[in-house]
DNA sequence: TCTGCTCTTGACCGTTTGATCAAGAAATAA
DNA sequence: TTATTTCTTGATCAAACGGTCAAGAGCAGA
């Protein structure tokens, strides 16, 4: 018995998918056009699958929804989790900083999707505010303040410092529209880094 | 003759309100709910209007929706504007950081409007961004660049310093209901605009 | 007052959309 | 092979929605 938990109804093969199809094909388009603006039937069109079949892996649209946000909402906190007090603090806040610009460039779906959800007041992912992502925060935030209490960066405001990271890096995936129209489509992956970090990190130095 | 050119109907009186109650209203539920998940009927009853009545006054949905984007557009690059080359640099920057925090915390509503116009590929401002605003972004770019020259401040990547500003005092409007989520729903202007300067300034001293 | 224009609305229309269902096809297990 | 379960889909429904229209109410100028 591979799963003694009465709640598991051991997904075929074919179930799992297709769920993966369509968790992918979800994400890219509530990610492009919101939940509201997204259709059943576009959703199934990317998955190449019929509208009902698709409704046969997920009951309802909004079920489909909340599946692709719990999906991405673990992976979103991976970086921030790693960063360690013991490491150097410019050090671990370059490389964290490195990590969201990758995620923000690599899967700006996944951002976009986050950034639409809140700014719609997070209807479906409040616990998740208030409960991992809280206690994550201020976890992190007593990092940062022991760094500053050891003398290793000069004094900040650490929830706000985190927001700041948060807000600078996610901005190149959510509106990565203004930054192409203004600067041009050239690959910048490299210099946005390099004055990312910069200009948050050069007013830690001791 | 008040107005010899041909296209200019003359507004009533009443015209002239009920466009600014429609705006109003529009701007409200379209920041909260995005274009497609804003019914006509939602605006109409915030406006106290029958959904007929608002159609007299705009034709489509789409119509409403631009009028009140391009409401917003101005006012909102008007801080950007101010920033004078003749001025000391941490005073200028502060006072538009100051500023731009102030919009966020007084009409969250329009930066959120911005925002998911953005995210959403910015479909209606296309023109706006590659022309007025890449504009006034190489403009301000230049102001940044003597200053360096100057030696007023220290070598930094102007314009995204100048998206690191929109990203983080933006991120205090678009993003207020996870801020909310994580510290709680204290009043913290004053804190924040004190944290934010410092983090985005302190590395530019000389 | 009368006249003409502006404003307002109930009723209605065509389309889109989320969701259902019955029935058949395909996979799986015996 | 046969039996059973899983998967797939065309047809269809009810609700929601953007938009129209004709007819009436309100208003302003003569």
């Amino acid at each position: 018995m591979p799963n003694s938990l009465a709640k598991a109804p051991q997904k075929s093969r074919i179930q799992h998918q297709n769920q993966a199809v369509i968790l992918k094909a979800a994400l890219e388009v509530f990610s492009a056009y919101g939940y509201r603006g997204t259709t059943v039937d576009q959703i199934a069109g990317k998955a190449g699958l019929s509208k009902p079949n698709l409704l046969y892996y997920f009951k309802r649209k909004e079920d489909i929804y909340v599946a692709v946000l719990e999906h991405t909402l673990d992976e979103w906190l991976k970086p921030l989790r790693m960063l360690d007090v013991e490491g150097d603090p410019i050090v671990e806040l370059t490389r964290y900083i490195s990590e969201k610009l990758d995620m923000s460039f690599a899967n700006p779906s996944a951002s976009r999707l986050f950034a639409n959800e809140i700014l719609h007041g997070a209807p479906h992912i409040q616990k998740f505010l208030k409960g991992p992502l809280r206690e994550l925060v201020e976890e992190k935030v007593k990092v940062i303040r022991q760094w500053i209490a050891a003398g290793k960066i000069r004094p900040v405001d650490p929830p706000h410092f985190i927001f700041a990271i948060w807000a600078v890096t996610q901005h190149y995936a959510d509106f990565s529209t203004q930054v192409e129209a203004v600067l041009g489509n050239a690959d910048r992956k490299a210099q946005v880094k390099q004055a990312v970090a910069e200009i948050l990190l050069r007013g830690l130095a001791t």
